[in-house]
DNA sequence: TTGCGTGCAAAGGTTTTGCATGGCA
DNA sequence: TGCCATGCAAAACCTTTGCACGCAA
Protein backbone atom coordinates (compact mmCIF):
# COMPACT_ATOMS: atom_id res chain seq x y z
CA UNK A 1 0.00 0.00 0.00
CA UNK A 2 3.21 2.18 0.43
CA UNK A 3 4.53 0.82 -2.60
CA UNK A 4 1.69 2.16 -4.94
CA UNK A 5 2.58 5.49 -6.79
CA UNK A 6 1.61 8.59 -4.92
CA UNK A 7 1.95 12.45 -6.79
CA UNK A 8 2.71 15.65 -4.91
CA UNK A 9 0.33 17.41 -5.22
CA UNK A 10 0.03 21.30 -4.51
CA UNK A 11 -2.73 20.41 -2.27
CA UNK A 12 -0.86 17.84 -0.29
CA UNK A 13 2.26 20.03 -0.25
CA UNK A 14 -0.18 22.62 1.46
CA UNK A 15 -1.53 20.53 3.84
CA UNK A 16 2.14 18.57 4.80
CA UNK A 17 3.05 21.91 5.01
CA UNK A 18 0.88 23.35 7.79
CA UNK A 19 0.88 20.44 9.66
CA UNK A 20 4.60 19.94 10.54
CA UNK A 21 5.00 23.73 10.99
CA UNK A 22 2.42 23.33 13.89
CA UNK A 23 3.51 20.15 15.69
CA UNK A 24 1.58 19.10 18.70
CA UNK A 25 -1.51 20.49 17.88
CA UNK A 26 -4.56 19.37 16.32
CA UNK A 27 -7.11 20.35 13.39
CA UNK A 28 -10.00 19.13 12.26
CA UNK A 29 -10.39 18.71 8.92
CA UNK A 30 -12.69 21.75 8.75
CA UNK A 31 -10.17 24.05 10.38
CA UNK A 32 -7.46 22.91 7.70
CA UNK A 33 -9.46 23.88 4.75
CA UNK A 34 -10.10 27.43 6.05
CA UNK A 35 -6.82 27.55 7.31
CA UNK A 36 -5.15 26.59 4.04
CA UNK A 37 -7.85 28.97 2.10
CA UNK A 38 -6.79 31.90 4.21
CA UNK A 39 -3.07 31.27 2.91
CA UNK A 40 -4.50 31.12 -0.42
CA UNK A 41 -4.15 27.77 -0.98
CA UNK A 42 -7.89 26.86 -2.12
CA UNK A 43 -8.28 23.04 -1.25
CA UNK A 44 -11.56 21.35 -1.26
CA UNK A 45 -12.65 19.72 1.86
CA UNK A 46 -12.90 15.70 0.26
CA UNK A 47 -9.31 16.87 -0.55
CA UNK A 48 -8.31 17.46 2.93
CA UNK A 49 -10.02 13.93 4.03
CA UNK A 50 -8.57 12.28 1.69
CA UNK A 51 -5.05 13.45 2.24
CA UNK A 52 -5.44 13.15 6.20
CA UNK A 53 -6.61 9.67 5.50
CA UNK A 54 -3.82 8.94 3.53
CA UNK A 55 -1.11 10.98 5.70
CA UNK A 56 -2.48 8.73 8.91
CA UNK A 57 -2.06 5.02 7.26
CA UNK A 58 1.56 6.64 6.65
CA UNK A 59 1.80 7.76 10.03
CA UNK A 60 3.15 11.19 9.23
CA UNK A 61 -0.13 12.52 11.34
CA UNK A 62 -2.28 10.59 14.36
CA UNK A 63 -5.87 11.36 14.10
CA UNK A 64 -7.39 12.38 17.66
CA UNK A 65 -10.98 11.47 18.28
CA UNK A 66 -12.22 13.24 21.22
CA UNK A 67 -15.24 11.19 23.28
CA UNK A 68 -18.03 14.29 22.81
CA UNK A 69 -18.16 12.91 19.17
CA UNK A 70 -17.30 16.50 18.02
CA UNK A 71 -15.04 15.00 14.86
CA UNK A 72 -11.68 13.72 14.21
CA UNK A 73 -8.65 16.01 14.60
CA UNK A 74 -5.23 15.51 12.80
CA UNK A 75 -1.92 16.15 14.73
CA UNK A 76 1.75 16.17 13.06
CA UNK A 77 4.11 13.58 14.16
CA UNK A 78 7.21 14.43 14.46
CA UNK A 79 8.98 11.22 15.72
CA UNK A 80 8.31 8.78 13.33
CA UNK A 81 11.08 6.42 14.52
CA UNK A 82 10.09 6.54 17.98
CA UNK A 83 6.94 4.28 18.40
CA UNK A 84 6.50 5.02 22.27
CA UNK A 85 7.05 8.75 22.26
CA UNK A 86 4.29 10.68 24.16
CA UNK A 87 0.96 9.46 25.17
CA UNK A 88 -2.28 12.08 24.77
CA UNK A 89 -4.24 13.21 27.89
CA UNK A 90 -8.07 14.83 27.18
CA UNK A 91 -9.66 16.54 30.02
CA UNK A 92 -13.37 14.99 29.52
CA UNK A 93 -14.25 18.59 31.12
CA UNK A 94 -12.84 21.35 29.50
CA UNK A 95 -11.23 19.37 26.43
CA UNK A 96 -7.77 20.52 27.01
CA UNK A 97 -5.58 18.57 25.36
CA UNK A 98 -1.88 17.46 27.52
CA UNK A 99 0.84 15.66 26.24
CA UNK A 100 2.46 13.09 28.24
CA UNK A 101 5.81 11.44 28.28
CA UNK A 102 6.82 9.47 30.84
CA UNK A 103 8.92 6.07 31.53
CA UNK A 104 6.30 4.47 33.40
CA UNK A 105 4.01 4.83 30.61
CA UNK A 106 6.88 2.50 28.42
CA UNK A 107 7.18 0.65 31.00
CA UNK A 108 3.45 -0.32 31.11
CA UNK A 109 3.23 -1.15 28.00
CA UNK A 110 6.30 -3.25 27.70
CA UNK A 111 4.60 -5.16 30.37
CA UNK A 112 0.88 -5.52 28.35
CA UNK A 113 3.51 -6.73 25.57
CA UNK A 114 4.94 -9.57 27.73
CA UNK A 115 1.96 -10.63 29.98
CA UNK A 116 -1.14 -9.23 28.32
CA UNK A 117 -0.13 -10.43 25.08
CA UNK A 118 -0.57 -6.96 23.30
CA UNK A 119 1.22 -4.35 22.15
CA UNK A 120 0.19 -1.09 22.87
CA UNK A 121 0.12 2.38 20.34
CA UNK A 122 0.58 5.32 22.26
CA UNK A 123 -0.09 7.19 18.81
CA UNK A 124 -3.68 6.19 18.74
CA UNK A 125 -4.38 5.50 22.56
CA UNK A 126 -5.82 8.53 24.46
CA UNK A 127 -5.87 8.81 27.92
CA UNK A 128 -9.30 10.03 29.72
CA UNK A 129 -10.04 11.98 32.79
CA UNK A 130 -9.61 15.42 34.08
CA UNK A 131 -6.90 17.96 34.52
CA UNK A 132 -5.84 19.62 37.08
CA UNK A 133 -8.08 22.54 37.00
CA UNK A 134 -11.09 20.42 36.71
CA UNK A 135 -10.51 17.54 39.18
CA UNK A 136 -10.74 20.41 41.65
CA UNK A 137 -14.36 21.29 40.93
CA UNK A 138 -17.05 19.79 42.68
CA UNK A 139 -18.68 17.19 40.35
CA UNK B 1 -28.90 15.90 37.80
CA UNK B 2 -29.30 12.66 39.35
CA UNK B 3 -31.90 14.60 41.41
CA UNK B 4 -34.38 14.68 38.74
CA UNK B 5 -37.33 12.89 38.68
CA UNK B 6 -37.43 10.36 36.22
CA UNK B 7 -39.82 7.71 35.27
CA UNK B 8 -39.22 4.18 34.65
CA UNK B 9 -40.34 3.13 31.35
CA UNK B 10 -41.08 -0.03 29.46
CA UNK B 11 -38.68 1.04 26.94
CA UNK B 12 -35.84 2.00 29.78
CA UNK B 13 -36.70 -1.16 31.62
CA UNK B 14 -36.29 -3.60 28.58
CA UNK B 15 -32.96 -1.45 27.29
CA UNK B 16 -31.34 -1.83 30.80
CA UNK B 17 -32.23 -5.44 31.05
CA UNK B 18 -31.02 -6.34 27.85
CA UNK B 19 -27.49 -4.52 28.51
CA UNK B 20 -27.28 -5.76 31.96
CA UNK B 21 -27.80 -9.33 31.21
CA UNK B 22 -24.94 -8.77 28.47
CA UNK B 23 -22.35 -7.21 30.42
CA UNK B 24 -18.29 -6.71 28.69
CA UNK B 25 -20.49 -7.11 25.85
CA UNK B 26 -20.50 -3.61 23.16
CA UNK B 27 -23.83 -2.76 21.02
CA UNK B 28 -24.80 0.33 18.99
CA UNK B 29 -27.46 2.06 19.24
CA UNK B 30 -28.96 0.76 16.44
CA UNK B 31 -28.26 -3.11 17.13
CA UNK B 32 -29.77 -2.33 20.93
CA UNK B 33 -33.11 -1.20 19.31
CA UNK B 34 -33.22 -3.93 16.74
CA UNK B 35 -32.77 -6.91 19.32
CA UNK B 36 -35.32 -5.33 21.30
CA UNK B 37 -37.56 -5.15 18.37
CA UNK B 38 -36.57 -8.98 17.82
CA UNK B 39 -38.02 -9.48 21.51
CA UNK B 40 -41.34 -7.94 20.87
CA UNK B 41 -39.93 -4.49 22.60
CA UNK B 42 -40.53 -1.92 20.16
CA UNK B 43 -38.60 1.30 20.79
CA UNK B 44 -37.85 4.17 18.85
CA UNK B 45 -34.10 4.91 18.00
CA UNK B 46 -34.43 8.66 19.21
CA UNK B 47 -35.68 6.87 22.52
CA UNK B 48 -32.68 4.46 22.53
CA UNK B 49 -30.01 7.61 22.52
CA UNK B 50 -31.64 9.51 24.92
CA UNK B 51 -32.01 6.63 27.49
CA UNK B 52 -28.49 5.74 26.70
CA UNK B 53 -27.37 9.33 27.43
CA UNK B 54 -28.58 9.58 30.48
CA UNK B 55 -27.55 5.79 31.48
CA UNK B 56 -23.88 6.89 30.72
CA UNK B 57 -24.21 10.19 32.53
CA UNK B 58 -25.45 8.20 35.22
CA UNK B 59 -22.42 5.98 35.31
CA UNK B 60 -24.51 2.92 34.65
CA UNK B 61 -23.12 2.41 31.13
CA UNK B 62 -19.86 2.78 29.70
CA UNK B 63 -19.73 4.79 25.70
CA UNK B 64 -17.07 3.79 23.81
CA UNK B 65 -16.07 5.09 20.97
CA UNK B 66 -13.83 3.22 17.86
CA UNK B 67 -11.32 5.11 16.13
CA UNK B 68 -12.61 4.07 12.94
CA UNK B 69 -15.01 6.19 13.19
CA UNK B 70 -17.95 3.76 12.93
CA UNK B 71 -19.90 4.85 15.67
CA UNK B 72 -20.41 5.04 19.68
CA UNK B 73 -20.82 1.73 21.15
CA UNK B 74 -22.28 0.27 24.78
CA UNK B 75 -21.29 -1.64 27.73
CA UNK B 76 -22.93 -2.42 30.87
CA UNK B 77 -20.56 -1.52 33.56
CA UNK B 78 -21.64 -3.74 36.91
CA UNK B 79 -19.14 -2.60 39.07
CA UNK B 80 -20.30 0.72 39.64
CA UNK B 81 -18.59 1.40 42.93
CA UNK B 82 -14.87 0.54 42.02
CA UNK B 83 -13.29 3.23 39.51
CA UNK B 84 -10.69 0.85 38.56
CA UNK B 85 -12.00 -1.94 37.62
CA UNK B 86 -10.53 -2.22 34.20
CA UNK B 87 -9.54 -1.00 30.65
CA UNK B 88 -10.68 -1.43 27.31
CA UNK B 89 -7.81 -2.56 24.69
CA UNK B 90 -9.06 -2.19 21.33
CA UNK B 91 -7.06 -4.29 18.32
CA UNK B 92 -6.73 -1.84 15.40
CA UNK B 93 -5.92 -4.67 13.10
CA UNK B 94 -9.43 -7.03 13.85
CA UNK B 95 -11.25 -5.04 15.71
CA UNK B 96 -11.39 -7.33 18.81
CA UNK B 97 -12.13 -5.53 22.02
CA UNK B 98 -10.64 -7.08 25.18
CA UNK B 99 -10.39 -6.04 28.98
CA UNK B 100 -8.02 -6.03 30.61
CA UNK B 101 -7.99 -5.57 35.06
CA UNK B 102 -4.31 -5.30 36.09
CA UNK B 103 -2.99 -3.63 39.34
CA UNK B 104 -0.33 -2.48 36.97
CA UNK B 105 -2.81 0.06 35.39
CA UNK B 106 -3.79 1.32 38.69
CA UNK B 107 -0.37 2.05 39.40
CA UNK B 108 -0.32 4.26 36.36
CA UNK B 109 -3.29 5.71 37.43
CA UNK B 110 -1.81 7.12 40.62
CA UNK B 111 1.54 7.92 39.49
CA UNK B 112 -0.06 10.07 36.35
CA UNK B 113 -2.18 11.55 39.32
CA UNK B 114 0.32 12.74 41.75
CA UNK B 115 3.03 13.35 39.63
CA UNK B 116 0.79 14.52 36.41
CA UNK B 117 -1.61 16.34 37.85
CA UNK B 118 -4.65 14.39 36.13
CA UNK B 119 -7.30 12.12 37.13
CA UNK B 120 -7.68 9.03 34.86
CA UNK B 121 -11.12 7.66 33.59
CA UNK B 122 -10.84 3.88 33.56
CA UNK B 123 -14.15 4.02 31.66
CA UNK B 124 -13.62 6.31 28.78
CA UNK B 125 -10.19 5.43 28.31
CA UNK B 126 -9.67 2.95 25.24
CA UNK B 127 -6.04 1.36 24.87
CA UNK B 128 -5.30 1.11 20.97
CA UNK B 129 -2.50 -1.39 19.67
CA UNK B 130 -2.47 -5.10 18.31
CA UNK B 131 -3.66 -7.91 19.59
CA UNK B 132 -1.54 -11.57 20.01
CA UNK B 133 -3.40 -13.16 16.88
CA UNK B 134 -2.43 -9.58 14.92
CA UNK B 135 0.99 -8.83 16.15
CA UNK B 136 1.93 -11.60 14.61
CA UNK B 137 1.32 -10.96 11.45
CA UNK B 138 3.31 -9.03 9.21
CA UNK B 139 2.84 -5.30 8.75
C1' DT C 1 -53.36 15.58 36.95
C1' DT C 2 -48.52 16.76 36.18
C1' DG C 3 -44.77 16.78 33.50
C1' DC C 4 -41.26 13.51 31.92
C1' DG C 5 -40.82 10.13 28.13
C1' DT C 6 -41.86 8.61 23.52
C1' DG C 7 -42.27 8.26 18.41
C1' DC C 8 -41.83 10.16 14.14
C1' DA C 9 -39.81 12.94 10.98
C1' DA C 10 -36.82 16.55 10.03
C1' DA C 11 -32.57 18.71 10.72
C1' DG C 12 -27.65 18.69 12.00
C1' DG C 13 -22.88 17.74 11.57
C1' DT C 14 -19.19 14.92 9.80
C1' DT C 15 -17.28 12.01 6.39
C1' DT C 16 -17.51 9.40 2.02
C1' DT C 17 -18.38 8.72 -2.83
C1' DG C 18 -19.43 9.33 -8.04
C1' DC C 19 -17.97 11.47 -11.87
C1' DA C 20 -15.94 14.58 -14.96
C1' DT C 21 -11.81 17.29 -15.07
C1' DG C 22 -7.08 18.59 -13.79
C1' DG C 23 -2.23 17.97 -13.34
C1' DC C 24 2.05 15.32 -11.76
C1' DA C 25 5.59 12.38 -13.44
C1' DT D 1 0.58 10.15 -22.20
C1' DG D 2 -1.02 7.45 -18.22
C1' DC D 3 -3.31 7.51 -14.32
C1' DC D 4 -3.55 9.36 -9.73
C1' DA D 5 -5.61 13.51 -7.55
C1' DT D 6 -9.01 17.11 -7.32
C1' DG D 7 -13.50 19.64 -6.97
C1' DC D 8 -18.16 19.77 -6.61
C1' DA D 9 -22.31 18.06 -5.26
C1' DA D 10 -24.86 14.36 -3.72
C1' DA D 11 -25.20 10.72 -0.65
C1' DA D 12 -24.28 8.19 3.45
C1' DC D 13 -23.96 7.98 8.35
C1' DC D 14 -24.69 8.83 13.00
C1' DT D 15 -26.92 11.62 16.27
C1' DT D 16 -29.86 15.36 17.94
C1' DT D 17 -34.05 18.04 18.07
C1' DG D 18 -39.07 19.83 17.58
C1' DC D 19 -43.54 18.72 18.43
C1' DA D 20 -47.69 16.41 19.53
C1' DC D 21 -49.08 12.60 22.08
C1' DG D 22 -48.53 8.90 25.68
C1' DC D 23 -48.03 7.33 30.14
C1' DA D 24 -45.73 6.72 34.93
C1' DA D 25 -46.36 8.46 39.42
Amino acid sequence: MDLKKQYITRQRRALLAFLSQRPEQLFSAEELMLALGQQGENVGLATVYRNLDKMVSQDMLARIIPSDGSGAKYEYLETRALPDSHYHMVCEECGRILHINCSRLAQLADHIESDHDFVLDSRRTILYGRCRQCAKKPQ
